[in-house]
DNA sequence: AAAAAAC
């Protein structure tokens, strides 16, 4: 075992490392800091919860010259929330050195950055459009850069952001140390990352380490239309502490996390179509525990370190392989078990089996539970509620009360009653989910103008439930969660 | 085909 003490670090950076709490690197963290301090160009292969940002956060953090007013760092990341999440640990490491660290990223007022840009940082890290904003506005100076980032590089190297980086690229000189972090390294993303780099080093954490390992990873064959009791049903009896749900878009997003709420879940939704300063609100709820229930885009699979999410869901099969791993290694972190569960719809199962190649990784088949079992594990989580209030020991004021009940009834029967009162049956309101996932192959004629989900469906689909009539009878107008179908397609038809 | 990222 490395400890950071024999790692030939400053006096400044070890003290900022212990305050963080930190002793032992990661497997990570000790190949990459001495090879960085080095010089070399590192290409590592490695999840976030590795301790791949403090692996090169030290590094660049050493080569820092305070006494020189230059931006000398530049780190790249492909959503806001992980620059920020970023730019947080750089300034922790660089807190001894008092190393100036700035955050630059989009729906932020440009202004202010500005303003900020002007105190002299000594890193930045940013997300590529903002940057490049900055460039242009001849704000941003990356003349002396020394050390370059790419953080989560398949992502980053992707189509769409390829342009980006190269432009940022042509910016920052030539002669510097490069590094490259990704969870995944498919060929091409690793050709073109040679483009940009040095004879680089390659760095991978063991499969084992960096794969899935203590996560059970489930999936549930499932038809479209009963996905969403299935998904309530599984949340019933798993009880989850943490759990976040990936959507494929950002329609059935705000739709999932609507009819959750609906059923009287902690539920709310992330994703790209929502103000920066909502993104960052819903971010916070739920990571103090707020909300419970996190329904997401795939803006949330990537790097995000949100400790104690127990479950991850998805409620469509991700596109991508990649964007699989990303999911679910929003759980099972730091050491911890989790649990994946991924709903596929009959018609997908190839496709399943296309990511478990990908993974190398069986997903083991899973019942979808009834709403006994539900009820089951609603009724466990009321025990639970009920011992930890009992650990509470804020009760002595009850217990005449309960002394005179004993009196009359048997303990069992009292606590039997208690537990039916505390419990919070299955809830079935009636919930219909539109913008059903089309699949890929299905894209034909027919499709392309009036494209699935919709209209049709919604009188029948909400009734016509199973199990959907029993307490709140025809509501399947306002059951359907959220005005489908209007959105970007106001459109009459022609035909 | 979707999402992310600049105004």
């Amino acid at each position: 075992m490395t400890k950071f003490k024999d790692l030939n670090l400053s006096e400044e950076t070890l003290k900022a490392i212990d305050k963080m709490g930190f002793e032992e690197a990661t497997p990570i963290q000790a190949e990459t800091i001495p090879l960085g301090l080095s010089g070399k160009d590192i290409i590592g292969q490695a999840q976030t919860g590795t301790g791949k940002t403090t692996a090169f956060g030290i590094p660049m953090v050493e080569k820092i010259d305070t006494k020189n007013d230059s931006i000398q760092g530049l780190i790249i990341a492909p959503t806001r929330e992980l620059a920020i999440q970023v730019s947080e640990e750089l300034y922790r490491i660089g807190g001894g050195k008092r190393a100036r660290v700035l955050a630059v990223y989009g729906g932020q007022d440009i202004q202010r950055q500005i303003r900020a840009l002007k105190q002299r940082p000594h890193i930045i890290v940013g997300t590529p459009g903002r940057i490049l904003d900055h460039i242009n506005r001849r704000t941003l100076k990356l003349e002396n850069i020394q050390t370059l980032v790419l953080d989560e590089a398949d992502e980053m190297l992707n189509m769409g952001f390829i342009q980006d980086i190269e432009s940022i690229l042509s910016n920052v000189p030539a002669e510097r140390q490069t590094l490259l972090f990704s969870a995944t390294m498919p060929g091409p993303i690793r050709a073109i990352a040679e483009r940009f780099m040095k004879d680089p080093e390659m760095i991978k954490v063991k499969a084992k380490e960096m794969t899935v390992s203590n996560i059970d990873q489930y999936f549930v064959k499932v038809p479209q239309r009963e996905k969403f009791d299935v998904l309530a049903r599984l949340m019933d009896s798993h009880s989850p502490e943490l759990a976040i749900i990936f959507g494929r878009t950002k329609r059935r997003v705000d739709e999932l996390a609507n009819a959750l709420s609906l059923r009287g879940y902690q539920a709310e939704g992330i994703h790209g179509d929502l103000t920066q300063a909502k993104r960052l609100t819903v971010l916070n709820r739920f990571k103090s525990g707020k909300i419970d229930v996190l329904v997401a885009t795939d803006v949330a699979a990537r790097g995000l370190d949100i400790s104690g999410v127990t479950h991850v869901y998805n409620y469509d099969i991700p596109q991508d392989p990649e964007s699989y791993v990303h999911r679910i290694g929003r759980t099972g972190r730091a050491g911890k078990e989790g649990m994946a569960v991924t709903l596929v719809d009959p018609r997908e199962m190839s496709y399943l089996r296309e990511v478990e190649r990908t993974t190398k990784k069986r997903m083991e088949p899973m019942e979808a539970p009834s709403w006994d079992d539900a009820l089951v594990g609603l009724q466990q989580g009321a025990v639970t509620e009920l011992e930890e209030a009992i650990s509470k020991n804020e009760w002595a004021e009850y217990r005449v009360f309960a002394k005179d009940i004993l009196d009359q009834y048997s303990p069992e029967d009292v606590v039997a009653a208690a537990l039916k009162l505390i419990t919070k049956e299955p809830d079935r309101t009636p919930v219909h989910i539109t913008n059903e996932a089309a699949l890929p192959q299905r894209r034909d004629k027919f499709r392309s103008k009036n494209s699935g989900g919709g209209g049709y469906r919604k009188s029948s689909g909400g009734g016509g439930r199973q199990g959907g009539g029993r307490s709140y009878g025809n509501r399947d107008r306002k059951g359907g969660s959220g005005g489908s179908g209007g959105g970007g397609r106001r459109k009459y038809s022609s035909n």
